[in-house]
RNA sequence: GGUGCGGUAGCUCAGUCGGUAGAGCAAAGGACUGAAAAUCCUUGUGUCGGCGGUUCGAUCCCGCCCCACACCA
């Protein structure tokens, strides 16, 4: 009999998650699980939009500061530590709340990700070299010749997607296609998905007015400092990218600011759509009050 | 006032040696299992500034007008 329940929020950017996890957390006197692929860097501070640091005192926080920009983090990594956090966390509480916006990572909790080998590290920095030389016709050749079943079946013109078939089959032998089961596994406790959903020029607003309150907040600032690292990965992130550009002459601060509300509103766009495709999520209006909010989700259990 | 250069998709512009037009961006929708705030896919009819003229036919040539910009006075 599953007695724990973890209710997860999720939504678009600046939709209210931050919020409402707390009041939910608050009231189960629990801690919160983060599932946001940027908020777990200490680096990253106001373009992330991270909870106040009162919050992150006041309720404990997993996955936020709690790696380092020059780490490796993905999906596998998110759904181990996720998955020890909520042990943790039920040892002591019956309920516990994940709140976030990243949905790969979001399921990767929830249905569990497949196991895939470690990739040797030399193979996987040739084939990025070699495509950046050579272009997306050379990947796609190699893809082609060296895995058909994943070329048959793939993203054939998704760049990430062709290398990371690519040093997949290069470093284990076998198509990532067979290790793609996509199985379900189960969990020891109730998953409890709750969308938070406001109409479009809403949302947009939202966006705009948080975008402004982070340069106010000193967002430029910030990036500056992170000049010397704006070629990882980790720093193709909006809010990021765009001043980087300006910081090397190339746009003014203004087109910069517009670029990032335009940016967030794409990202938000592309989350909604990864959303709501999942049919258990329950989608609720978050100009509602806390109290209400709470009652409905006390509803679900 | 004169001269020059423009006025084409929401924006920036290309183009048609005369047979009613197309890119990028935006917008809308979508995909997505180790970069995911990433990456990728699909969708383009608009009095081609206005009015006349030439022509079988004009957005393209001609005339006039309007508007913007630049220079000269």
């Amino acid at each position: 009999m599953k007695n724990k329940y973890c209710f997860v929020i999720v939504g678009a950017t600046a939709a209210g998650k931050t919020y409402f996890a707390i009041q939910l957390a608050r009231h189960f006197n629990t801690q919160i699980i983060s599932a946001d692929s940027r908020q777990c860097y200490k680096e990253l501070n106001i373009g992330v939009a991270k909870p106040s640091p009162h919050n992150l005192e006041e309720i404990k926080h997993y996955f936020i500061n709690t790696h380092s920009i020059q780490q490796q983090v993905n999906a596998k990594l998110f759904e181990t530590y996720a998955n020890d956090a909520a042990d943790i966390i039920f040892k002591e509480n019956n309920v516990t709340v994940m709140a976030g916006g990243t949905g790969l990572y979001i399921n990767a909790f929830c249905n569990g990700i497949d196991e895939i080998p470690v990739i040797n590290e030399d193979i996987k920095n040739n084939i990025i070299s070699n495509f950046e030389l050579k272009g997306i016709e050379w990947l796609q050749n190699q893809v082609k010749k060296e895995d058909p079943v994943y070329f048959e079946k793939g993203e054939t013109k998704n760049p990430q997607r062709l290398m990371r078939a690519l040093e997949v089959k290069r470093s284990t032998g076998r198509s990532i296609t067979e290790y793609q089961k996509k199985q379900k596994k189960e969990k020891s406790f109730n998953i409890i998905k709750i969308g938070l959903e406001l109409p479009k020029e809403q949302l947009h607003k939202n966006i705009d007015n948080r975008v402004d309150a982070m340069m106010r907040q000193g967002l430029l600032d910030e990036v500056r400092s992170l000049l010397p690292y704006q070629h990882l990965n980790t720093l193709n992130t909006v809010g990021y990218r765009e001043l980087f550009t300006h910081l090397n002459g190339e746009d003014s601060l203004n087109e910069s600011v517009d670029k990032i509300k335009l940016n967030t509103r794409h990202y938000a766009k592309r989350q909604l759509t990864w959303f709501k495709k999942d049919k258990e999520i329950k989608w609720i209006d978050p100009s509602t009050d806390s109290e209400s909010f709470i009652n409905t989700c006390l509803a679900f259990i």
